[in-house]
DNA sequence: TTTTTATATATCGCACACGATACAATAAAA
DNA sequence: TTTTATTGTATCGTGTGCGATATATAAAAA
């Protein structure tokens, strides 16, 4: 092997890509019954946590863009889960709201998260291990969002 | 919070989501110069570790489905980065190639991943915490494998 | 040998991601 | 107050991911 540093195995950015892929299809089932992905179930975490949020909000929070996030938002706008009000204060942004719909998702889906790590543990990982993995990540998004501001 | 465990800041999921998108911004400008994409980066390190692969082969060391993997390598083909011929012994197969285009890439290409990592590096993270990552991950992927299949 | 089953890959449709650009409304500057 | 710059959101095009299905070839069974 002439550049270890060009193997697969060896590069953290491919677990992460595998990781975040197969954690997502881990998901979907659960979400399969109420016609959700995961992205959508994440603006719904967002709006169970605070309703009335403008976009800017959501894609700060998502690191996510627009060009994203608003046909996301559209999506689930024809779907009942969500409105988009133009604001009175300033008609340049909008306001998401839940509907009664997208409200009764949050007790609905309420087990969904424990359900899942529960699984995972079952299937050899401990919940010490889970519990270490978040701060590392937490500080790479950290530096890499850096690395990417400029 | 009626249900803390339905908070954003509270999912490995979304951390692990996060954290793969940014890594992958991060490397976008490095192929830029070569015009790929990284999922094309990743069959491009597969064939430079051994040439002459199988389809299926590539699926199963990516973890992705025919129907992600078929369109990438028509598109790489046109690209000229590589070429899919039929297999003589089965003609169901498709024998993947690299050009000499995809192949000299490879020398081009071989300091983006040292390149990149001492940039996360210098932005506060510690290699000690990268390496940390790595096997934690590699379990994770494990368990989240084992629970998707079944 | 004909039929059935399994395997390898391809196609289709839809939902993201994201670079690039457009547009409308507000804020700031002249 | 008119002009200019900024902000918030939307649209467009391309490349994935992935569920579902199709197709062609090979292997196994009858």
């Amino acid at each position: 092997m002439a550049f270890p540093q060009l193997k697969l195995d060896n590069q953290l950015c491919f677990r992460l890509y595998t990781a975040a892929r197969l954690v997502t299809a881990s998901y979907t089932p659960y979400f399969k019954e109420f016609g959700i992905t995961y992205p959508q179930y994440l603006v719904l975490m967002l709006l169970w946590e605070q309703d009335n949020r403008i976009i800017s909000e959501i894609t700060e929070r998502l690191n996510l863009e627009t060009n994203t996030v608003t046909p996301l938002l559209q999506r689930m706008e024809k779907q009942g889960l969500i409105v988009r009000q133009k604001s009175q204060a300033d008609s340049r942004q909008r306001i998401i709201s839940l509907t009664g719909e997208g409200k009764r998702l949050e007790e609905k889906m309420k087990n969904v998260p424990n359900c899942l790590a529960q699984k995972i543990v079952d299937n050899g990982i401990s919940v010490d291990e889970l519990q270490k993995l978040m701060p590392i990540l937490d500080k790479f998004i950290c530096a890499i969002t850096n690395v990417n501001n400029r």
